[in-house]
DNA sequence: GTTCCCATGTAACCCGTTACATGATTTT
DNA sequence: AAAATCATGTAACGGGTTACATGGGAAC
């Protein structure tokens, strides 16, 4: 047996599933899908195809272009499908992968003037803030597409946690305010 | 001039500044302070150890043990210092980066039938309640500690952020739970 | 007195980031 | 018509993960 398949992996599978495509496209699918929590770079992309299409999970078909250059069209075969099955159906997840800078530059801020984190704080809570409100636009349009549900609770996550950003950094800010004092 | 400095490079030589260490020290401290916001694998920091010292970020210094293997312990040199921070007083932080794997399975979860979804939430919400309990253990013990204020910031983040996924979690089960009806 | 764990480190491989390459189409 | 963008992909390198190696001490 072979080495089971990576997350990523099962990812471009399943995006495959939905409806076949070359490199580029599907690394457009990504970005415009999961790469929120679970970006996927190009590159690895491109490496994935053809190691699935030697696992027997794909197919791939050269397809000529007249306006671009030419393609190689991936498919899901039935055993690529069984593959995402099987993964969706364990009940385990991956185990999160963190790194958060900004937290790291709090840590060891400690012996620095406070004017520094000031400005690295409010920087933050501005990105929050934009991102709380981008998320919230998402998740309002989603809400009237009833099949996009699990889209919808996916940017749900990202809409609580910007929002709960939002109220930690002031709850921050606000201790090292009173430190000053 | 040589490469920028990573920001595991950065975290290598705060953790070294403040206490000389060699390599399995240094990553247990890295374990016991950063690594759930910024973990780094123990053969990354053997890595980075001769390169930051051939920089001359530190100086490193064979250590013979009757009861143990030897051992080479590294020192923060003042140019060292002078990097980490340089690093700290930027405002600029580095981007978060992301992989979160129920997310994946949630997304993909549409045509799955919705016990299987169920279970992953459960064991969601019970590692988001673990993970609440310990941090807030946590940040209560630092609280008592004014001197590891950022420290206890940096936990509240995490507490909060377990405190946002269980509440999410709730939410998530309730609207699957009311599509089945 | 084996089995496990601790302290120290090495090695191999995969993942991820960034930069490059190239021809068509759209923009300015 | 030059510049930016799109569509397709390749290459190089450094970061990250997992497994291996090894000898002493602790646990059972």
């Amino acid at each position: 047996m072979s080495a089971p398949l990576s997350t990523t992996a099962i990812v471009l599978l399943a995006l495959l599933a939905r409806r076949p495509a070359a490199g580029h496209e599907l690394a457009a699918f990504v970005d415009r899908s999961v790469a929120r929590f679970w970006p996927i770079p190009r590159s690895q992309v491109y490496r994935e195809l053809p190691r699935l299409e030697e696992a027997g999970l794909l197919r791939g078909e050269h397809v000529a272009q007249a306006d671009a250059p030419d393609k190689r069209v991936y498919t899901v075969t039935a055993e690529g499908r069984a593959a995402v099955r099987a993964w969706l159906e364990d009940p385990a997840y991956p185990a999160e992968r963190v790194r958060n800078g900004l937290l790291v530059k709090l840590f060891f801020g400690a012996d620095l003037g406070s004017g520094v984190l000031g400005d690295v704080l409010e920087r933050f809570r501005k990105e929050a803030a934009a991102r709380a409100q981008e998320l919230d636009a998402i998740t309002q349009r989603l809400a009237s597409v009833p099949p996009a549900t699990h889209q919808r609770l996916t940017a749900l996550y990202g809409l609580r946690r910007a929002q709960m950003e939002l109220a930690w950094a002031e709850e921050v800010e606000q201790v090292l305010a009173g430190r000053e004092a």
